[in-house]
DNA sequence: CCATGTTAGATGCGATTGCATGAATAAATA
DNA sequence: TATTTATTCATGCAATCGCATCTAACATGG
């Protein structure tokens, strides 16, 4: 079973990577211009503040953020040389670490948070109003596997 | 003026990200098992082919495709090697080259639209109603610079 | 316990990306 | 015209990514 796409489809897809590529590059260049790190670094730090004092292993942090086992290492070592994240022995499995977030990490999310939001804003919430993004979200939603 | 995103559009950020990254990352994994090339190199064939007889400049490429210059020359140098695409001196910018599709490159990009055909109908089409992909193509195309 | 298979994480290596800069040409201006 | 500025493209270098593979630790079946 393989049809072929609709127009419509097609129409979505060249709108969907178009658009997501042109505003996500928009949102970096503003957090980077901003003088911070990646986006990934605030989603991972996010992530982790959300999972509380006991952390996260590496593979949940893999699910989480849909991102390939290489490099949620590297993420990770980078996050803990610059002092953002703590490894911890995970007492339940020892091939793995429970990370969590340092303060000096706690800090750099929350300075993110206003030039992140603004990116936010300036990049899509100008562009759309409420009812619009809130069907927006709902069609990209029905795009997750499932 | 830098109000905070509404909880909606914060929503509609959050949801872009994940299926653009998600819908993306499925479609360009579809077609390397297929044994084809990135997605950048359709896109590049297909806008050097719809230049016509006289080709584009990489500046040009550059634009239509959101790239940045240096990740053209490079992909356009890729193409070139690979002998999909050929380059002839520009008669009015001696800086410039003018890029036209080789029969193997038009060879290629036909040989790609079926597998990347359907990896867009499972991926995305087979999720969205031709209402609701038309619906999310508008949306997403108010999101474009204006 | 041992053997086998599975899962978590790290890493060497080559390819790609991003940044900064260079070189050449074109365009604008004095 | 001579000088300055802007545009087009390429590239050295460092950081990052992707792939393949490795080690260590769990899990399961004997």
């Amino acid at each position: 079973m393989n049809g072929k796409p609709s127009d419509a489809a097609v129409s979505a897809w060249v709108a969907l990577v178009r658009a997501g590529q042109s505003v996500l590059a928009a949102v970096e260049a503003d957090l980077k211009t901003a003088g911070f790190p990646p986006l990934a670094w605030y989603d991972a730090l996010l992530e982790l503040r959300g999972a509380g004092e006991t952390g996260l292993r590496p593979v949940d942090l893999e699910r989480r953020m849909l991102l390939a086992q290489y490099n949620v290492s590297r993420l990770v070592d980078r996050l803990v040389r610059a002092g953002h994240v703590a490894r911890r022995p995970c007492p339940e499995d020892a091939r793995a670490s429970l990370l969590t977030v340092t303060p000096a990490g706690r800090d750099l999310q929350k300075r993110m948070w206003p030039a992140y939001a603004a990116a936010i804003e300036r990049h899509l919430g100008a562009r759309l109003s409420d009812g619009e993004a809130t069907e927006l979200a709902r069609l990209l939603g029905s795009l997750r596997k499932g």
